[in-house]
DNA sequence: GCCAACGTTGGC
DNA sequence: GCCAACGTTGGC
């Protein structure tokens, strides 16, 4: 799951324990995290435009996908017209700290793990924030966080 | 700050 | 429903 360190960090994530990860606002990123996770799963943090960019710390989801609120404020720069109560467009999942890295590992040691060269946010003009990863990739990345 | 990649919008 | 124009993302 990724994130510009200016907006929101692993450090913030850290003070406040847990946060509701809103403004997703891309259709697949949307379904990855809607459908595709559970309650207790693991993710990683990752910082974006920020040198170097990279894995930073893991969390955990916590609950279920629940409407973001968002989508209907109108002051919020997430707000969508479109969007009803009865019929939510944008989701969330809460998110709770786990740990921060020893280690940041960058975009381009990532890019160096074998095990981790297929991974979606590696592919070349990918911008979606939310991305699956494998338990080999998982395992692979998280290994080099502790070299 | 540049710009490739790509999602979205809207005229037709 | 096509596609040009536009906007955004994010690595570099």
């Amino acid at each position: 799951m990724k994130n510009e360190v200016s907006d929101y960090s692993i450090d913030d994530l850290k003070k406040d324990r847990k946060t509701d990860w809103s403004g997703v606002r891309n259709y697949q990123a949307r379904n990855f995290m809607r459908d595709d996770m559970s309650d207790g799963d693991l993710a990683f943090f990752y910082h974006s435009n920020v040198d170097p960019s990279g894995i930073a710390g893991i969390m955990n989801i916590v609950g279920t996908a629940k409407p973001d609120e968002t989508q209907f404020q109108k002051k919020s720069k997430y707000f969508d017209e479109k969007a009803t109560k009865q019929n939510p467009r944008w989701f969330l999942r809460e998110v709770q700290f786990v740990e921060k890295l020893p280690r940041l590992v960058s975009i381009q040691e990532l890019r160096e793990i074998s095990d981790c060269k297929d991974m979606m946010i590696l592919r070349k003009g990918n911008r979606l924030s939310i991305t699956p990863v494998s338990e080999k990739e998982w395992k692979a990345a998280l290994k080099a966080s502790k070299k």
